[in-house]
DNA sequence: GTCACAACTGTTATATTATAACATTACGTG
DNA sequence: CACGTAATGTTATAATATAACAGTTGTGAC
């Protein structure tokens, strides 16, 4: 089950809550240690489909108890990220939940609002192909992609600010 | 002219002069000045196919002379970006010579070799197709677009570290 | 239950990448 | 050469990320 398009009007908690549910599924199958600053990052992160740099998550959690040192957030997310539940955007430095974790991920791109901020996690056969098919004349063993897209999305285009 | 593959074996001096000839018409026809910084800035990037951290320019500038501070560096590299010249890697923090500064740039996309670590720049329209048909189907306008593949090349493939 | 081990977290210090702000120098034009 | 602008120098600091080691907690064997 695929979480909102963040670019088009939608319950949001619906996305916290399913996310947190895969995080538990994929958790228990796997054997991995969903513990409590776990938890807490990935649900900071999927506060919003803003993409949420380290030093921004850090700051929340100081906001809600004893803030922890840069370490603690890294780990969370390095778990997070390898667990397969969130990923990195090179071009923010930032991190932002996956939106389809049961998946694999041969490939998921990103398209980047600049004004809203938002962040949609896309997935596409047909870049897939493309891709896969330079690999292949080039003869590159690919094992990690990684798409952005920066611009405008739907709702940012026209308004004031766009 | 485009350069060569870093991936094939080539003379990796014609690489250089190509690049310098390229910088020097393109700043001539612009009115931009490719000054000592600039260009030995330039000329460092291309001294191979890896891409270069800031700091290792820095380094290698304090070698021959007096070595600068970071902000003469990143102002050198911000004029070769918006020139055309280098490009960016956002997974390595680290920046590449353009082979092929006259086109435009809708689409230019790379292959990060994790061994050798040589960077391709590729070219294809099938892949830039495909990314516009994605954009025109979820109504966003892509001003930005960053795909790096980072793998493993040909030469690397089947040797003893690959 | 408790022992032992591994996984996780805390803590301190520091590495790496990048920019802000202001002073000085070099360049090109008239 | 005088002027204004563009480029560079200089100092300080911001932002992102990791190393190293100490302490704590959870888990399974017995
Ligand atoms: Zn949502
Ligand atoms: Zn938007
Ligand atoms: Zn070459
Ligand atoms: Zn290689």
């Amino acid at each position: 089950m695929r979480t909102n398009s963040p670019f088009k009007h939608h319950q949001h908690s619906q996305c916290i809550q399913q996310a947190l549910r895969n995080a538990e599924s994929l958790c228990k199958k796997n054997g991995f240690r969903l513990t409590r600053v776990r938890k807490r990052v990935l649900e900071l992160i999927w506060k919003s489909h803003q993409a949420l740099g380290a030093y921004a998550i850090l700051e929340q959690l100081g906001l809600e108890g004893v803030k922890p040192a840069p370490p603690t957030v890294y780990r969370a997310l390095d778990f997070l990220l390898e667990a397969g539940l969130i990923h990195r955007l090179n071009s923010l430095n930032a991190y932002t939940g996956c939106s389809h974790p049961k998946d694999d991920h041969h490939g998921s791109y990103f398209l980047i609002c600049q004004h809203c901020r938002n962040v949609a996690e896309i997935h596409d056969t047909g870049i897939d192909q493309q891709i896969s098919s330079l690999a292949h004349r080039e003869n590159f063993a690919v094992s990690e992609q990684a798409l952005e897209l920066s611009g405008t999305c739907q709702n940012c285009q026209g308004s004031a600010h766009a």
